[in-house]
DNA sequence: TATTGTTATACTCTATAACTATA
DNA sequence: TATAGTTATAGAGTATAACAATA
């Protein structure tokens, strides 16, 4: 096996190469850890956190807040509702609209998911202390917060 | 326009979240950005800088440093060579494999490249002290230098 | 005139199986 | 028997245009 030692500094200087891969080992590890809640992935999970944290949110204030494009999101909400973990109602003011709540498997399946995912949060960060999760986070959230793209999601 | 305050609160504990929002925001801006240099975007980039780096490094290794498949890197390093931006040699010992070497143009390239991908970087994390960059690079990288999938790139 | 939710669709990215030539 | 590079292809994710109902 070939084991030459590779010069990846200049990739790793780059918080986008870094914050891309931490990325990809947290979804990964989410997508194989969601599967026992008959979740796809970590949107799937994304979404039933928000409408539970948010009863009666539309569809089109979870686009904004998880930066995904209405149609791709019709699918995804179609498929948590044949599972029946939310509903939807009439929106109090808006008839183009519709609220989303979960119903009471949705609520259960929502905290049982959301144990799973803290779980694999400091699973996936054991190399770091529990400050550093934190001041982490906090790094994080300034740049995208701080994005002139990100003004919109409310 | 409908701007009531959400909850994002339980989402934006977790690392997954917002390392995937920051990897999406820089991603963004990369595509954009490095499009004047011809180059698709940021795994094109990554491919060009580790070949400039590593000299005669092959596809294989390209594959298990990038985290992507043999499939899906056939395309990117033709596209690269068609742009006669890199060229591939005979191994020097094993027949199989291919190294892979920058051109001139390719060097010309990776280097002003390189240039705008270091500009983005401090542009996207401009809230950020660049003591704050530099600790949250270590922070990071310490997380997916800790994965078990991660032994084989070298 | 603008927005919500939706369909249809195209495009890209990611992943698997299988082949060849070498090791 | 295993590995490097490749083809073909399936599947998932992402993006755009256009429409009906409503604001």
């Amino acid at each position: 096996m070939k084991m030459e030692t590779l010069d990846t500094s200049s990739l790793e200087m780059f918080i986008g190469y870094n914050a891309k891969r931490v990325s990809f080992v947290v979804m990964n590890t989410l997508v194989n850890r969601l599967h026992e809640f008959g979740l796809q992935g970590p949107i799937d999970y994304s979404v039933l956190n928000l409408i539970g944290h948010n009863a009666g949110i539309t569809s089109r204030q979870l686009c904004s807040a998880l930066c995904i494009y209405p149609p791709n999101l019709v699918g995804i909400v179609r498929g948590l509702e044949d599972r029946n973990l939310l509903e939807k109602r009439q929106h109090p003011t808006d008839r183009r609209a519709q609220g989303l709540y979960l119903t009471q498997l949705g609520f259960a399946v929502q905290a049982d998911a959301e144990q799973v995912v803290a779980e694999v949060d400091v699973e996936v960060a054991s190399a770091l202390t529990a400050s550093e999760r934190h001041l982490l986070n906090k790094l994080l959230r300034k740049i995208w917060v701080s994005d002139p793209h990100f003004q919109k999601a409310g």
